[in-house]
DNA sequence: GGTATGGGGCGATACGTTTCTTCGTAAAGC
DNA sequence: GCTTTACGAAGAAACGTATCGCCCCATACC
């Protein structure tokens, strides 16, 4: 039952039926609504395959985390990437858009198989390849995350710098004097958040205590924390997602008191309840990602090229872990 | 850039293009070769959409939810949801299938313009008009919990009965000898939870205790707990996802102490590491319920026609608020 | 009466594949 | 020498839609 069997049924041609279902055209109310009519009575559905042949616009995007690691679909172990994705969804769904959350690469050619109307990478490697190969396929690609050195349409990103100033402001707030910072090597924005760490530590002129590990190890995380904790520092901040039990049973094994013998923040939404923690609000950051990249697909060709930016505040949830009694 | 392009470069007709790619017809590997040479060399991709009308496979797979409550994506705020999407993505991917997670009603007509293979449906309603919808159109769907009188291809779902009284069963063993059951009304297998419980009471002789309330409604958890606890339990069951901190706050204001006082047990995926906690494997429903589908759609036509179900295991983990010391 | 004008509608083409059928040729069988 | 078989490759017809341009017929206008 294609357009071809209304336009039977309604007596009129098939031009006349595409039109008064998809409202071009000049025809008569009365035409429109007869071929609407007898549309809904044969209940035919336009077939989304043929209309994205013809207009070269399929309503999907695509979303995707270039990974560092060889897994696939490491950060999806992370809360934060599981609330972008929703929120992404959420999104595109509201601006008329479908979201298919895709691997950077996989065994079977899955993005050769799905027609795109444009992108989300998050966090993409620098002159990252799958970027390159989307943008010279036509498909605008935005960016969660910096993009480097990689072209692409628009980005979203937090400043990292200055969420990592806040946290260790507060922390100094609460009478820290000797900070140490835990940081996943490997993790997203964690270099720059190292390096927002060591800039205060000198413009304070205060001494740098940082333990970097490699996040894809089992059992890095504890190793790390204890010997961070093992520095002497009065106050730790975590700044990779989740690493909030690592540093308290490492505080626990030490006979440390949180917060009374150490102050503690975390990255993440804040799982535990009473740890103070930094939200990176990946709802926003997947939302704003959607609408920058729709935004490029509708203007295709009319709006400015320069490429889009938003940054993505944070919000510190100040808990008891890092206040002093 | 087309297949046509490929062709004029190698110097061969379209159709053997094709054939070449696709590893069809009966060429030589000279030829085969060749043309992926030249084809790899103008990085050629074919059209999805294309290969979408001819051969009337898209390589995609839809998930779902139909609301019984009205705003949608009220499921993604569950734990249990999120786990089912990511797992079903996953395994989507391994067998070659993109999925796109979309909801059951929206103001843009997004079913209309995404061509599926098939289609998950979780927690049908009972005679799901879009179910019917997707399958008068041809789609196989596959239902996410007991599909009710819905004819679908197949299902998977808990056992909910059985999962229901072994945590009874656990709390029992535990001394408690009234137990009470928090329920929400509206929850996915609620009503099979509570008819397990009272089949349970009335197996033991022992009195039902239960209390229910609207999972929509904000508070009402709160007060159900509230109500369940003056009520005298010295054990209770929560059954709807992430009702422990109701629970706990219930008690704690009546100086319960949980487990001396209050034995306590929970559905969901133990985000607090000292409740017991009942998992439904939601992983498992996904990667199954995927499964389930693909070999649907790839035995079209052969197999047979009975739709395939499968009972997805549930898991209790006993952790301190259930352990008698 | 001839010609602008404009509303109403249709024919035909293109989108880029896949695949069914056909065709020629060369080797093999009797 | 004539028919069968197999191989290698190509022609052309779909798949179902959107849309450009054209045609026809009234009515109105000079």
């Amino acid at each position: 039952m294609g357009i071809r069997d209304v336009a039977a049924a309604a007596g009129v041609s098939i031009t006349t039926v595409s039109d008064a279902l998809n409202g071009k055209g000049r025809l008569p109310d009365t035409t429109r609504v007869h071929v609407r009519e007898v549309a809904d009575r044969l209940g035919y559905r336009p077939s989304a395959a043929a209309r994205t042949l013809r207009t070269g616009r399929s309503g999907l995007l695509g979303l995707t985390t270039t990974m560092r690691s060889t897994e696939p679909f490491a950060l999806t172990e992370f809360a934060w990437f599981a609330e972008l994705v929703r929120s992404a969804t959420a999104t595109a769904l509201d601006l008329g858009y479908a979201l298919v959350v895709l691997p950077a690469s996989s065994p079977h050619d899955v993005w050769g198989n799905v027609a795109l109307d444009g992108t989300i990478v998050v966090d993409p490697a620098d002159d990252d390849p799958l970027v390159h190969e989307l943008l010279r396929r036509g498909v605008p690609v935005v960016s969660g995350g910096h993009p480097g050195s990689t072209p692409v349409y628009g980005w979203v990103d937090n400043d990292h710098v200055a969420a990592v100033r806040s946290v260790l402001d507060h922390l100094a707030d609460a009478g820290a004097e000797r900070i140490g910072l835990l940081a996943a090597a490997d993790g997203p924005g964690a270099d720059k958040g190292v390096a927002g760490y060591r800039a205060w530590c000198a413009d304070r002129g205060v001494p740098a205590i940082t333990e970097e590990y490699e996040a894809r190890t089992p059992g890095a995380g504890r190793a790390a924390a204890a010997r961070l904790l093992d520095r002497g520092p009065d106050a730790v901040f975590g700044l990779h997602e989740g690493c909030a039990p690592e540093l308290l049973d490492a505080a626990r094994e030490r006979a440390l008191r949180v917060p009374d013998d150490l102050l503690l923040a975390c990255c993440g939404e804040g799982a535990d309840p009473s740890v103070t923690s930094l939200s990176l609000q990946p709802a926003l950051a997947g939302a704003w990602a959607v609408e920058l990249l729709v935004g490029v697909i509708e203007d295709a060709g009319a709006g400015p090229l320069l490429p889009a930016q938003r940054t993505v505040p944070t919000r510190l949830s100040v808990r008891d872990s890092s206040t002093r009694r």
